[in-house]
DNA sequence: GTTGAAATTGGGGCACG
DNA sequence: CGTGCCCCAATTTCAAC
C-alpha cells in the first residue's frame, strides 16, 4: 500500500474538511472531480482511509474528565485479553500496550470526577488488572489531527 | 450550550459516516432532510461539532512509531508556553498538561523510531523543558471516537 | 422557534474517449 | 485522467404548526 504525492494531498485536504467537494480538492490538488473520487475509492478500498468523521467539542457533549490510566495486568494477560475487557467501555477512547512499567495506557472521558471515578473503579476490578495509576488531564493544550497521525 | 437527544443522535450518526447524506440522517432520527441541516448548522455554529474529517491508518500513511512523551518542566513554565513550544512540531498530535509527577503528557507520532528520536531529542533540546520520560506504543489495541470522546 | 414540502442549485457518480 | 451527462443530494424558500 503506497501513497504518492497527490494521495497525501487528497488525503490532507480531506483531514481539513471531510465534506468537501471532490471537485474543491480536485482543484487544489490539480485534479478533475472524478480522478479525486476515483483516488479516494481507492485508498478507501486499500484502508489508507477508513471511514469519516465528525470532530466534536468533548465539553459541549458533557464530556468534561479527562484522564489517562497505566494499567499494570497479571503476567499471563493477553494484548487481545485486555482490548476485549476494555471495549465494553464506551469511556475507553484509545488503549495501547506500551513500553515501560505499565502494560498498557488507556484514555478514559467521563462526564466528571465522580463518573470517572467510577470507570476507574470498576476498570480496577477486571480481572487482568492488578493495579492502575492515572493522570488527569488538566488543560488540553493541542489537539491535532483529531487525535491520529499527522495528515 | 445544550444539546437534546435529537442532536446527540445527529452527532452520532455524523460521527460514523461523516458523509451520510441529510436525509439518510434524518431517517435515522426522524426529521426531513432541511431539519437536520438546521441542527448541524447551528451545532457548528455553537461549537459543539468543530469539523468534520478523515480518519486514516497511520501506519499506510507512514506513520509507524507511536508513542506518549511526559514533560517535565522549569518550574516558570505556563501551558501557554508549553502550547506554542510544541505546536511547531507536526509530529505531536496532542499534548495537556496534566496531574501527577509530570507537567504534561504528549501523543507523539514519527516514521520510524530513528524519527521519534529526534523529535525526543529536539523537545527536550526547548528552553522550558527539564527532562522527558516516554513509552512507546507496542500495539494500539483501540481506536474509538477517532481519538475524541464517545459520541 | 422549529418543522416539512417544494423549488432551485450544485455535486456525486458513471460511461466514454 | 478528463469531459459530458444524468440523477440525487444539498440548500433555500415558504407556508404551517
Amino acid at each position: 500500500m503506497r501513497l504518492n504525492d497527490l494521495d497525501e494531498r487528497i488525503v490532507h485536504a480531506l483531514a481539513e474538511d471531510a465534506r468537501r467537494s471532490y471537485a474543491d480538492i480536485g482543484n487544489l490538488v490539480g485534479l478533475s472531480a472524478p480522478a479525486v473520487k476515483r483516488r479516494v475509492d481507492r485508498l478507501r478500498a486499500e484502508g489508507a482511509i477508513t471511514g469519516f468523521t465528525v470532530r466534536v467539542d468533548p465539553a459541549a457533549l458533557g464530556w468534561r474528565t479527562e484522564g489517562f490510566v497505566e494499567m499494570y495486568c497479571r503476567s499471563n494477560t493477553s494484548p487481545d485479553d485486555i482490548r476485549r475487557g476494555l471495549s465494553r467501555y464506551p469511556e475507553v477512547a484509545s488503549a495501547s500496550t506500551v513500553t515501560g512499567d505499565a502494560d498498557a495506557v488507556i484514555q478514559v472521558f467521563a462526564a466528571d470526577m465522580r463518573h470517572f471515578e467510577q470507570v476507574l473503579e470498576r476498570i480496577a476490578g477486571e480481572p487482568f488488572v492488578e493495579r492502575t495509576r492515572s493522570v488527569l488531564v488538566l488543560s488540553p493544550l493541542l489537539r491535532r489531527y483529531s487525535g491520529g497521525p499527522p495528515v
